[in-house]
RNA sequence: GCAAGCGUGGCGGAACUGGCAGACGCACUGGACUCAAAAUCCAGCGGGCUCAACCCCGUGCGGGUUCGACUCCCGCCGCUUGCACCA
């Protein structure tokens, strides 16, 4: 039993606080001793998948933000546990990544021995805070018997082809080989060219004085210092996310998530619907084709716009502007993409000196360059339209370009187009050639009569255009699952079997990049010169790596199977804890809307397509918890000195205080300020809490009586369970907590507190402070675990009112209440409320024009 | 610049499909207990009117719809987040 203790404060006993610090440690020690939490498939029961955002185990430690989002898929868990579900929660550590390799290079320590060093600290603050996590379910991405399973994925993807006949991955032997491609090697080039993983240059943040690449967030960082970063080609993985932007895109209707971020994936792949069309070069046989999405427009194209990257600039460029367009270009490769469009508030560009034919109007456009075209979206060329686009139209007034109108609008009113571009849908004007007219269309039907004209006269074609680009999948960095594949001396290469797998990453004792571009396994003579035992050949190791986005793209599958080495997931497994609709919620921050998970959608589709998993999305229903900020409302940080650590909160004011502190403090999804102040609430709630059941000698109170309690006090009760029930569904825990606060106010105010009602208030705790629930669930008599108690049922009939309180208005103006009961009707209402003294004194005199009454809330005489 | 979301007491925040604005907590004020303090318990706590009652004003600003608007509509202002020329 425990003692009264010590106030951390005072040198002298407290008056009856709750010890929070022996029963704390004494549950987690008793829950960890008794595999409380351990969790297996249980067919027999309905399941529930709770699913948070695996942490990133840094140096620094958990920091306050961490719990918010465990408590709240915690608080989810116990309850649904309790509502008789078999529930899985898992925890796990997404820890490949640049911020240990960074951490290496300056101590030296190995990224691993760090790696684990960093997880048992953060598995410790974890404990601590008193999580149900069934820890022999654990993952790692840095494993090699996790990482095994994320590099035979990569090969399912590496031996795949998109069929888009059929809409899905198929291995790549089934690819058909067009009957004019005999050559071993070209077989092999077609196939190369049609894997769902495959090698491509794709520009880098290159830096030559350091002789490395760049991630994106360091190229700033190493600019301040004076060096040159430029955007370079270089030899990358990609995956072919591209094939699945159409399902990326149609899945989304699947979803319960945010609106906010469904608008921000479908943004993110962007599609849009036009044409490509083509123009012929001007005494060349080359030709550049284009996307627009209006077509419409063509008979205004004045001229077109490469970008500065294009490979046709080279064969197009006149000798006369070849060295102006080459200096254009260079300048361009070192600008940043964030720079090229944040500079570019005037437009720049310079002319190639080629022109090329408007297949429609049969007119000569020049052809200029411009860093305002980006040279991965479309085709890296357009025609400009300046009459109708405002982008065009700015910078054909730059340079002196002509600017036509093609498109009126619709109600017939005249606009000058050159003074400012009309992009808005109308009807087409002068837009005719001897073969095709516009004029009079409008503008969805000029689209579709143009796009006829271009596909029937071949000069291009109808088509849907993504923004959504491949996935740049490989790094230059030494701390990152290996590519199980091999490149031998001819030229060849071969993908490890499975049975080969987990490529293991060797040991270095220097994390530094290569000097070269290349990763610090390219310095490892056994990884870039080694004999295959299968071929006998020579042989290099890919010696890039695979991105931090790998190994949290599959993580929440093997939650269900974690220590399979047959398989990532056995499908019974697969099937019991996915089934339905995958992970049943899914809490995590919202800069992750985008990039994980699309990257974590697009994966599970590839194995979907190979029914490997049984559902077509892995997370049903989303949400994003909120910041917490420091006390001075700034976002938390060292620099500020408003950090405060989860740790220190513990010691002083107890896991559960945190917990429901982080929960009470507003809804879930807002970022609010921490208060060191508002915290001392909460642990007087909880002091509350206790002095309502336990005795100075920690025995149950006198005060707690069998036998119903009053029909006022039962109310209350009913009241919470219901709330409980429906807040912690909606994850509105705020609210929740509120309404405990109101039960333990009014239960402290009676002598007498039924048994049940302390049972079943513990029991509605349980979820947000499971330390002090299970000591009292123990203090009320109960036998086994509060947390594997059924959550108790609110009884509708005990939260009728006999009488309620009616709001009396007259002219819409409150003038008084009374209370009737609850079963009167309107009419009823309608005579005592003019009995009432206030209202008679507002209505005298007057003639009442209308009554309204709504019944259970108001009365609204109005008077002329 | 574009898009989305949000603006409520001294502070964090409540208010279900339009029906008592400010639940709950923090801070503050007064009282009880105490030699005293802490802790605890009780009471008060948007503004105005010298107390109370009554009354008036009040949910960023300006309009509108409605018997009735924090809630719905239109236009501003401010903050936050996301995207940055996507043809």
């Amino acid at each position: 039993m425990p003692e009264p203790v010590r106030c951390s404060h005072a040198p002298y006993i407290c008056q009856m606080q709750y010890p929070f610090s022996i029963v704390e440690q004494k549950w987690q020690a008793h829950w960890a001793a008794n595999h409380t939490y351990k969790v297996d498939e249980d067919p027999s029961k309905p399941k529930y998948f709770v699913l948070d955002m695996f942490p990133y185990p840094s140096g620094a430690g958990l920091h306050i933000g961490h719990p918010e989002g465990y408590t709240a898929t915690d608080i989810v868990s116990r309850f649904k546990r309790m509502c008789g579900y078999n529930v899985l929660h898992p925890m796990g550590f997404d820890a490949f990544g640049l911020p240990t390799e960074r951490y290496s290079m300056t101590t030296g320590i190995h990224p691993a021995i760090a790696t684990e060093k960093n997880i048992e600290t953060f598995k410790r603050q974890l404990n601590a805070i008193g999580f149900d996590y069934d820890w022999s379910r654990q993952v790692n991405t840095t494993l090699p018997e996790y990482y095994k399973w994320t590099q035979w994925m990569f090969l399912m993807m590496y031996n795949s082809w998109y069929d888009r006949a059929a809409n899905k991955a198929r291995p790549i032997d089934e690819l058909p080989i067009p009957s004019d491609i005999t050559d071993p090697q070209e077989i092999e080039t077609y196939k190369d060219n049609h894997r769902l993983a495959y090698i491509a240059y794709s520009p880098v943040n290159w830096c030559e004085a350091l002789g490395t690449v760049l991630a994106n967030e360091e190229v700033d960082e190493w600019k301040d210092k004076g060096y040159t970063v430029e955007r370079r080609p270089m030899r990358q993985w990609m995956l072919r996310i591209t094939e699945y932007a159409e399902r990326l895109l149609a899945d989304l209707s699947l979803l319960d998530w945010p609106s906010s971020t469904l608008d921000m994936q479908r943004h993110w792949i962007g599609r849009s619907e036009g044409a490509e069309v083509i123009f012929p070069i001007t005494g060349n046989n080359h030709s550049i084709a284009v996307f627009t999405t209006r077509p419409d427009t063509l008979f205004g194209a004045t001229y077109l716009v490469v970008a500065p990257e294009h490979p046709i600039v080279e064969h197009i460029v006149t000798e006369h502007q070849r060295s102006e367009v080459l200096a254009y270009k260079d300048a361009t490769a070192l600008k940043s993409d964030l720079e090229r469009t944040e500079l570019s508030k005037s437009k720049t560009g310079v002319f190639t000196g080629a022109h090329a034919v408007n297949p429609a109007t049969g007119a000569d456009v020049p052809i200029w360059v411009a860093d305002y075209v980006l040279a991965h979206y479309g085709t890296g060329a357009i025609m400009a339209v300046p009459g109708h686009d405002e982008r065009d139209h700015e910078f054909a007034t730059a340079f002196g370009l002509p600017i036509v109108q093609v498109v009126q609008p619709t109600d017939g009113s005249s606009i000058d187009v050159a003074a400012e571009a009309y992009s808005t849908y109308g009807i087409g004007v002068s837009s005719a050639n001897a073969s095709v007219s516009l004029n009079g269309l409008a503008t969805n039907e000029a689209k579709r009569t143009i796009i006829t004209w271009l596909e029937s006269t071949g000069q291009g074609k109808g088509r849907t255009q993504f923004r959504l680009r491949d996935w740049l999948f490989s790094r230059q960095r030494y701390w990152g699952e290996p590519i199980p594949i091999m490149f031998y001396e001819d030229g060849t290469k071969r993908a490890l079997d499975a049975d080969e797998l987990p490529l293991l990453l060797p040991d270095v004792k220097e994390f530094k990049p290569a000097g070269t571009g290349e990763s610090p396994l390219a310095t490892v003579d056994s990884w870039v010169n080694f004999i295959d035992a299968k071929t006998g050949k020579r042989a290099r190791f890919e010696t890039n790596t695979m991105p931090q986005w790998a190994g949290s793209c599959w993580y929440y599958l093997r939650y269900a199977d974690p220590h399979n080495h047959e398989t990532f997931c056995a499908p019974d497994n697969e099937r019991y804890w996915m089934g339905n609709h995958g992970v049943d919620l899914y809490v995590g921050g919202g800069e992750h809307a985008v990039l994980h998970l699309l990257y974590a959608r697009f994966w599970h589709k590839v194995l979907f397509d190979y029914g490997y998993v049984s559902t077509p999305e892995p997370f049903k229903k989303l949400f994003h918890q909120g910041l917490i900020m420091g006390e001075d409302g700034r976002k938390m940080s060292k620099s500020l000195g408003n950090v405060v650590n989860p740790d220190e909160v513990i010691a002083s004011h107890g896991a559960d205080a945190l917990r429901l502190y982080e929960m009470f403090l507003g809804p879930l999804e807002a970022s609010k300020p921490w208060n060191t102040r508002g915290i001392d609430g909460i642990t007087r709630f909880l002091d509350r809490v206790w002095r309502m059941m336990v005795t100075e000698e920690g025995t149950l109170s006198p005060s707690v009586v069998k036998g119903a309690g009053s029909p006022e006090l039962d109310r209350v009760l009913h009241a919470t369970i219901k709330k409980t029930r429906e807040d912690v569904e909606n994850l509105s825990f705020n609210t929740t907590i509120a309404q405990f606060m109101i039960f333990v106010n009014e239960y402290t105010k009676s002598e007498q507190r039924s048994h049940e009602a302390m049972s079943a208030f513990v029991q509605c705790l349980a979820p947000l402070a499971p330390h002090i629930t299970e000591e009292l669930w123990q203090v009320l008599g109960h036998d086994g675990s509060v947390h594997h108690s059924q959550f108790p049922a609110y009884d509708e009939a005990k939260l009728i009112e006999n009488e309620i309180e009616i709001v009396l208005q007259v002219s819409s103006k409150i003038r008084g209440k009374m209370i009737v009961p609850a079963d009167a009707d309107a009419a009823a209402i309608e005579e005592l409320a003019k009995c009432d003294p206030n209202v008679q004194k507002h209505l005298d005199g007057k003639q009442i024009k209308k009554t309204i009454v709504v019944p259970g809330k108001l009365v609204n005489f109005i008077v002329g």
